[in-house]
DNA sequence: GGGATTTACAAAACCAGTTTAATATGGAAT
DNA sequence: ATTCCATATTAAACTGGTTTTGTAAATCCC
């Protein structure tokens, strides 16, 4: 492969010729520019990545960095990508995906500089020690979802407004007539479950009412999310008969809630309502009958962080930036009032 | 931020021991490697990621280059993604999306070489500039998908057999009495529909029959999967009446099929019998009645070809290997026997 | 028309690592 | 005691770019 000298050589000019016709900063003749490209095309030559992001100190790609235990993305990953990726594209950042585990990266001979400018953190947890790890080093960062609370403050992110969010949909069902709501939250540790709950009890504090704390229950992400849906449906339903409406944190986990409804019985909306959070649902036509629903816009969540994060990386005068995309509830056909009359 | 120098000036010893320490190449004695990691952690260093790999000349990087017209992975690629991922990161190596478009990447300015080791091409095309392009500079690639016939025999790919998979299809059918049935074939300039239709037509020759090549539809990627599988069926069914079976490029062209159906009164699979090509569906369960499929695997498809790159980059003796991941019909309750009797 | 500024190019220093060649040390083999 | 060899360390060369500094020629300004 040849290099910056073989192609100063070729054209008759010294590198530093060559370096500014391929980086631009200074002024060169057409003449000599055009006597240089016509060498580089000849061999071939195309300037070093690595060489030159060396010395710029600029990678020009944007890393994300997901839980460090799963190595897979789900449908609620997808849409984030999509929207980083959208941004990135018309920025002309590439886009590395993280998934190393940290057995690995902490071995002597594998440490070394990430080799990004900035990253996008998904799924931050209440305590997370990639979170830690970058504030110590100071590298930057956004995070898509609500930081750590010690570093809420301090950390740029975009987020939607859960607690308003969680509120919407418990309050929606309230007025229905509902009392006895399943709320299928987030994994505990993710920082969402959290304002999710505070909606939810929000929802119901602002009434004069206080939820059964038992029907808050929190995924396990060890369980595929249908499957969840569906077997914390048929357990609670046995315990607590009286629930008459669910709320579930995904399109997935509602998936399964409607398999377990029609293996009891039940009629949604007429016995049992139901809301889901999601994000850019695949199948939106594949619920029946179709899923009351929280839009959270996931992939316009992805395009802010990675646009959120390139406003740093060129910026001069630092200062931190938090976005909120509002979330909206989109009525659909899978809630109804709660049944007068006899309970079952 | 510190750098090699300054580590070795504060644990008193050359840059090259620092540099040992690091990279573990030549033997250094436990006292002096304590005492460089104790530098090293007290100024908070780590090496540069583009220092070493410009003199390595191995980055560790993998790159994924998808269709660079359309910025949005699907269902489709997210399961080669996932796959790509598990290999990468058991590995040891990093995942860079690639997705600047060509305008970008050819500006003078912005012309680099790639920083990635090899490269993992995604819906190769019948003409694909992006094979040519690599293939003239001679760098490292390997193929989801059949490459373009010119390159079929020079580059290592994985892929299933699609010809197979689609003659099993369409067999199935025949052997059911269906002799009208809807291909809907994937976008045409994708090598993949090429082979779809090869088996669908061997299908019938085989039997001596031949079908209507005018119920081979190929995908249009501007609309929706699932939106072009419900116009498709809507509109053909129109004008062919007698068609009793459709062949599916994805589940979730299937899903339209299913809502055309709904909405012509037509019972799956009493009066049309559905079977889809699919990857790892999304939602096995959400199909009524079960989806009768030909299962892809593409989360194999995606770690066989990581797995086959990186085979390719540590090997010194290049081979072209290619990899052909077989796939089978999975019965579920979406095929019938065609109805006897009189014609609709 | 003479000084100031701009333009076009080159030589050398620099970025942060690795690699090569050279040297010192200690132990085993002859 | 001398040779041989393995181990441990270093100085210097090298990777392939960019940036700084320097300088000659061209253009501008009154």
């Amino acid at each position: 492969m040849a290099n910056m000298g073989d192609v100063a050589k070729d054209a008759g000019v010294s590198k530093s010729t060559v370096s500014n016709v391929f980086s631009g900063k200074r002024s060169i003749s057409e003449a000599v520019r055009q006597r240089v490209l016509e060498s580089a095309n000849r061999l071939n030559y195309r300037p070093n990545y690595f060489a030159r992001s060396m010395v710029t100190k600029e990678t020009r790609i944007i890393g994300l960095v997901m839980d460090s235990r799963k190595v897979k993305f789900n449908q609620y990953n997808l849409s984030f990508i999509n929207g980083v990726l959208r941004e990135c594209s018309s920025q002309g950042y590439r886009l590395l995906i993280d998934t190393l585990p940290s057995s690995f990266r902490n071995k002597v001979t594998q440490m070394t500089s990430e080799p990004v400018d900035g990253e996008i953190i998904l799924d931050p947890l209440t305590v997370d020690e990639r979170v830690e790890e970058r504030v110590k080093s100071g590298r930057l960062m956004t995070i898509i979802g609500k930081p750590p609370r010690k570093y809420e403050a301090a950390l740029p992110y975009v987020n939607n407004d859960n607690v308003q969010a969680a509120e919407t949909a418990t309050s929606y069902l309230l007025e229905l007539g509902h009392r006895n709501i399943l709320m299928i939250n987030a994994v505990k540790k993710h920082t969402v479950s959290q304002d999710r709950k505070a909606g939810f009890m929000l929802s119901y504090s602002k009434r004069g009412l206080s939820p059964d704390e038992e029907l808050i229950v929190y995924r396990d992400d060890a369980v595929s999310s249908a499957e969840f849906g569906y077997r914390t449906v048929m357990k609670w339903m046995e315990k607590f008969p009286d629930i008459t409406a669910v709320i579930a944190d995904t399109d997935q986990i509602a998936l399964g809630v409607y398999r377990a409804a029609m293996e009891l019985g039940l009629s949604i909306p007429d016995d049992l309502s139901v809301i889901a959070f999601n994000n850019d649902t695949v199948y939106p036509g594949e619920f029946h009958p179709p899923l009351t629903s929280v839009e959270l816009n996931g992939e316009i969540l992805g395009q802010e962080a990675a646009k959120l994060l390139i406003e740093q990386l060129v910026a001069k005068n630092k200062l931190v930036k938090q976005v909120t995309i509002q979330s909206r509830l989109v009525l659909r056909a899978s809630c109804g009032p709660i049944k007068q009359g006899f309970p079952v």
